[in-house]
DNA sequence: TCTTATCGTGCAATCGATTGCAGTAATCAA
DNA sequence: TTGATTACTGCAATCGATTGCACGATAAGA
């Protein structure tokens, strides 16, 4: 590249020192120059096509006007929309996402914070969710500012944005009872998540409490693929139920597919229920009933808290559970009277 | 944030001076300092925990370790598998990605690329793809280093990498003429995205060789909702047609919405073929027929072609187009005997 | 014994923007 | 005319890591 033309090049064509073009052009210090002066900056930097060094700006004032933005898998499709939300945020407010996608691998989440520490990201965004690492204390003892977005990290002080699944389950028991479903498989997510296990809890004690019988299989991992082989285990076992509640929606397309294979119906044989209402779950075959949770405000949310945060200086504790709603698609319909599977 | 460890921390706690210790952990710099001061440096840099200041480095070695890329709407699933591609071959190079999603704001684009390179990004992968704009050139004057992903942009000198369009079209036009079509919609994009007209006069031009019937309809985005209101403009005029080929797999999947909405059976009474092969576009009612375009691969390309450029130096022009395949699924039959609409 | 490499380390400048402090000129009051 | 205040602007240090140069010590060769 040719060399970028520094504050001395408008400095020199303005006939003034770095420091007044630097004065000049800070909306704040902009008062302590005289117009005139501040007009033949202003015009000399537009000539030559003058745009600060942000890395520069970074080292010196120590803030680097990025944040820090770590998720799990940015294919699935519920990151995207948290992502949209996090930078409608922060863009106005001239901060940009440096984002990382650790893949899954739970090595990869230490790395990629490491890496944005090192590129002195002002705070963090962490959706990655798994639980079982001490990083986060660590972190939190440093003062990195951070928040926690979709998914807990166990005991952390850190804020978390998430959706309220307790009451999306109780959403999905009660549609199911209404639709006279009795036996009701929950395919739960990994264990080390804590959304998988918030949501089979509340599962079993829902249902329990509905006087529904509810048999738990568990996934490897948040995916279709997982969510088929769960399913086909299943259905191998010619068990006897008539609704399967996924933990998420991925899960629960895998579980359709596996009722194609089966040759099995759905909503007629089997009622199948997702989690997020992630985008295009109203186009599958057929439109997946699920629980709508508010993926963008989330990411809305996780920027405020963590710019308030950044702003103020302050790392205090916050849990905001944003409200879920359940969204009735083609996938459920009445329990069969005979039950088929 | 508590003040962080610097390498004149790290010296005084080894006993010697900074620029020792950053020779000691530099990989090329090592060799100079003895083995045991080296060893004693590491200790030392571990027990304070020491992440070296990559802003502060960049400053110096004018070379951030990072690569700015551009999409135009991140909730399109075709971008987040391109991304994963140019992820996972950065990476592991210590390079990072900072993502600006322009939102499809064409002003959005100018003022994106601004930031980054004011944020010194070594190189740029752009995939925004409109090409209206005097922007890149000017780019490339100054030496920045880029590489267009997806979709061209004019007649600009940087390396491009595509999916092979036109073999995809001819693909289809085959596809459909051998099921028995020989009158076919095409569902174009906005004229000023490359890959619109170019799928559109591809489609034109071997409809014409094969004898078949083309009309050309125009979306206004390459949404669903855009595909869906043009295919639900098409119906009401009760054109006569028996398959649908829209210019991206969103489009189809509004024109499958529309048939539905329309009483129409796919395939039965219209058989409809996207392009792309998006995720989750086998999950569709019915399964979409499309062309799958190696998503992931033209992410890693794009950063091949990008790492080497900023290694080099050079910045000279490729074409680089991926092939293309075929997938056929539940959305393409015979042509209806009786022509429904 | 004296020179000449060789090796390890320290010194100081550098990257570009920011900002406290100081200096100069202009303005005003006495 | 003088002293004081104000308004601009310049000087120089700073952020943290890197690297060319130089210095001192040790080892090798004459």
């Amino acid at each position: 590249m040719t060399r970028a033309v520094t504050i001395v090049d408008v400095a020199k064509l303005a006939g003034v020192h770095a420091a007044t073009v630097s004065r000049a052009l800070s909306p704040t210090a902009q008062s302590q120059v005289s117009p005139e002066t501040v007009r033949r900056v202003q015009k000399a930097a537009k000539t030559l096509g003058y745009v600060p060094n942000a890395v520069a700006r970074s080292l010196r004032n120590n803030l680097s006007m990025t944040v820090g933005v770590t998720i799990p898998d940015l294919t699935n499709p519920i990151f995207p929309p948290m992502i949209r939300g996090i930078e409608n945020f922060l863009a106005p407010r001239g901060y940009t996402a440096l984002l990382a996608d650790t893949d899954g691998r739970p090595g990869m989440e230490e790395t990629a914070i490491t890496s944005l520490l090192a590129r002195r990201v002002d705070g963090l965004i962490i959706a990655t969710g798994l639980d079982d690492h001490a990083l986060l204390p660590k972190l939190f003892d440093q003062g990195v500012k951070a928040v926690l977005a979709n998914r807990g990290a166990g005991p952390v002080t850190y804020p978390l944005v998430t959706g309220d699944d307790r009451s999306g389950i109780a959403m999905t028991v009660e549609l199911l009872k209404n639709l006279g479903h009795r036996r009701i498989v929950h395919i739960a997510g990994p264990d080390n998540f804590s959304t998988s296990r918030i949501r089979r809890d509340a599962m079993v004690q829902f249902c329990e409490a509905a006087g529904i019988t509810c048999q738990v299989v568990s996934a490897d991992s948040l995916t279709a693929d997982a969510g088929q082989k769960a399913m086909d285990g299943l259905l191998s076992k010619r068990q006897n139920f008539t609704a399967v509640q996924a933990s998420n929606d991925l899960l629960a397309l895998g579980v359709l597919r596996s009722l194609r294979r089966h040759r099995l119906r759905c909503p007629e044989d089997v009622s199948v229920v997702g989690f997020n209402d992630m985008p295009f779950a109203d186009e599958f075959g057929p439109g997946l009933t699920t629980i709508r949770v508010p993926l963008e405000d989330i990411g809305t949310e996780s920027a405020r808290l963590l710019f308030e945060r950044i702003q103020n200086g302050k790392n205090d504790s916050v849990l905001i559970r944003l409200p879920v709603s359940l969204v009735v698609r083609g996938s459920t319909g009445p329990a069969a009277m005979k039950q088929k599977p």
